[in-house]
DNA sequence: CCCGTTCTTGGAAACGTTTCCATACCTTAT
DNA sequence: ATAAGGTATGGAAACGTTTCCAAGAACGGG
């Protein structure tokens, strides 16, 4: 062993100088390299003493322990993956702020990746979660249809949460869309609507699915058909919702209510109301889902469907490491769900006599 | 060496199967670990034949290189930390949606931390950076003032790039916020008004000082006075806003325009307005960084000023990739700006006659 | 035909921790 | 007094790669 005594200098001229090691903190205070590792880990069985000699060789050497090594021979990355479709979805950012804070605090560093759909960027990232030996995993919302990305899970044995998701045998966290959309179907309903069209998100994602079966809900409570025609999953954003809206408000028997997201494609429907020149609430009645700035400050004001996002980051981020420790709740898969919150404004109407 | 020679089988009854290492391929191919790593990395030198039958074991065995191995061995994690303030701003998750698509394509994973502006938290996650061995750091727009965090950054001796932020010695991406305040102040002036409110973020961020900076060589130019009291940096959200307009238009001489950010601000801005029986753009006129849905949609439009998000943080991603290879582009700190653009809609009008 | 290259492969030493085991020293109960 | 147990420390063997070095095979030029 030709290791330099002196410690964590600079051999050469231009090379940086070279971190020091447990074994350099071993040296500089005349203990063995194990007992480092026990004081830097506040193992116990440690004397006051040696604690003190220790820290004061860490402090010296700006010691900081090499994490790969520590992952290699401990098997615990202390990494959390995370996988949602898009980033720049306010909703999905905001719900991963929530979760960051608390696994934060818990010493995870969160590794995130966007998958825009697809799946092999789904595949992709799973490898890397195995690679990487990952902790834990965070599911956002994401498409159940890709049985590639699906099977690769289920061979993971991970501590995984889904976020509004359905994902077999892992455990999740939702928030209400099945009863919020079953509320604003009941409430437009209640105003004499009779034909409602429903612009959601894609249709194989929960929180769009869950919405129809709530929509539909209401309508069978009324004894009212629904007309599949005003059903109109969107695949992207306010483009779509435009030109789908501009068709839907032309037809003869046009919808005299729209849902529609908040995030997007409410903008559409707008611009779509306005190059039809129909207006809110007295043409057509509004109601959005996800409370926006844009629902919020639209005159007159949008009624939105909310429920609180950095919240439900939160919750999934601590049933995740609870998992992770193995606690008792471990064994519990059943979804936890989050309730929605209905905020009327004035973009409701009764419709207009034909 | 009483290595189990079946390869990665389950010993006991609940463990879970032990995953395949480099020299279970190596074993189960007949050749040695060099040379499955060989293989693994496309290294040359190596003969086809060697190649197929080593993936032949690599794939019968699912092998998965174990990264923190990797990392330990190699020095480089194949990581890039990302730092931000806030996720769940629109602002910056497009943009780090952005920078994640292109680190992805080249093989980095992001570990992301958001720091909320406590300084603690930026030291950590610097801690973090050292101890995981990160490869690069991504830097958005941040507090200067806290001089432990610049500090601890100075000695980390990484390639960095900063996102509308200024890091000694870091190279830097930043969108025109100068000259896009000079051309929105210069357009107001020019319909007339000489009361203009600048309600711009933290005083502390780039953005926001190099706005305000535009905003006085505007008026320099016109020959006018500013009156510092229409400068409001803010470091909240709407609801600050909306006081501080509130008491704005209420003062004997208000403002005849306003400057805003375009995310959460414009909102308490409006709401300010009509609180106080207010119209845009007739008593007031209004102008609005960054452009929002809200901005897009209000009736009437507002005028915005806006730049390219995506691109920004994939020119970033590019320049710190560049700088991990040690290009000959490494040298360069001074920069790179990204033009702003103005949307002129219809939110500005001459004041009226006093 | 031999010698210097270049190509292909194997062996073994790192990389920086944690953790198991052993040891030496104290207690304390029998 | 001695066995039994706990506490504080050190030594050394992992963890799973990459990489350096050496050596044999193939190759081409004189």
């Amino acid at each position: 062993m030709n290791r330099v005594q002196e410690g964590p200098v600079a051999k050469g001229r231009r090379t940086r100088p070279a971190r020091a090691t447990i074994r350099d903190v071993a040296a500089q205070a005349g203990v063995s390299v194990s007992s480092v590792s026990r004081v830097m880990n506040g193992e116990p069985h440690t004397s006051p003493e040696l604690h003190a000699r220790i820290m004061r060789a860490v402090n010296r050497l700006r010691f900081e322990p090499h994490s790969a090594a520590q992952a290699l021979r401990s098997r615990e990355s202390k990494t959390i993956g995370c996988m949602v479709a898009d980033l720049s979805n306010p909703l999905y950012s905001e719900m991963i702020n929530g979760a960051e804070e608390e696994l934060q605090r818990a010493g995870y560093v969160l590794m995130l990746a966007a998958t825009r759909h697809e799946e092999d960027r789904e595949t992709a990232f799973v490898s890397a979660v195995r690679r990487r030996r990952m902790d834990g995993l965070l599911l956002f919302a994401g498409d159940n249809a890709h049985t590639d990305f699906t099977g690769a899970l289920a061979n993971l044995d991970l501590p995984c949460v889904a976020i509004d998701r359905e994902v077999s045998g892992v455990p999740s966290v939702r928030a209400d869309h099945r009863g919020g959309g079953l509320e604003i179907t009941r409430y437009l309903i209640g105003l004499g609507h009779r034909r409602i069209a429903l612009l959601t998100g894609r249709a194989a994602l929960l929180p769009s699915s869950e919405r129809l079966a709530g929509y539909r809900q209401a309508h069978a409570e009324a004894k009212l058909a629904v007309d599949p025609d005003l059903i109109r999953p969107q695949t992207q954003g306010s483009s779509i919702a435009f030109s789908d809206v501009c068709q839907l408000l032309r037809s003869p028997n046009r919808p005299t209510a729209i849902i529609t997201l908040g995030t997007h494609m409410l903008a559409g429907v707008m611009d779509a109301l306005a190059s039809s020149g129909l207006r809110y609430p007295d043409d057509v009645s509004l109601v959005c889902i996800g409370d926006t700035d844009l629902a919020r400050h639209a005159t007159p004001g949008i009624s939105a469907l909310t429920w609180d996002l950095d919240q439900m980051g939160r919750v999934a981020a601590n049933i995740l490491l609870d998992r992770i420790r193995g606690g008792d709740e471990a064994k519990k898969i059943r979804p936890v769900y989050l309730p929605t919150r209905f905020i009327l404004r004035h973009s409701g109407a009764t419709p207009r006599a034909p």
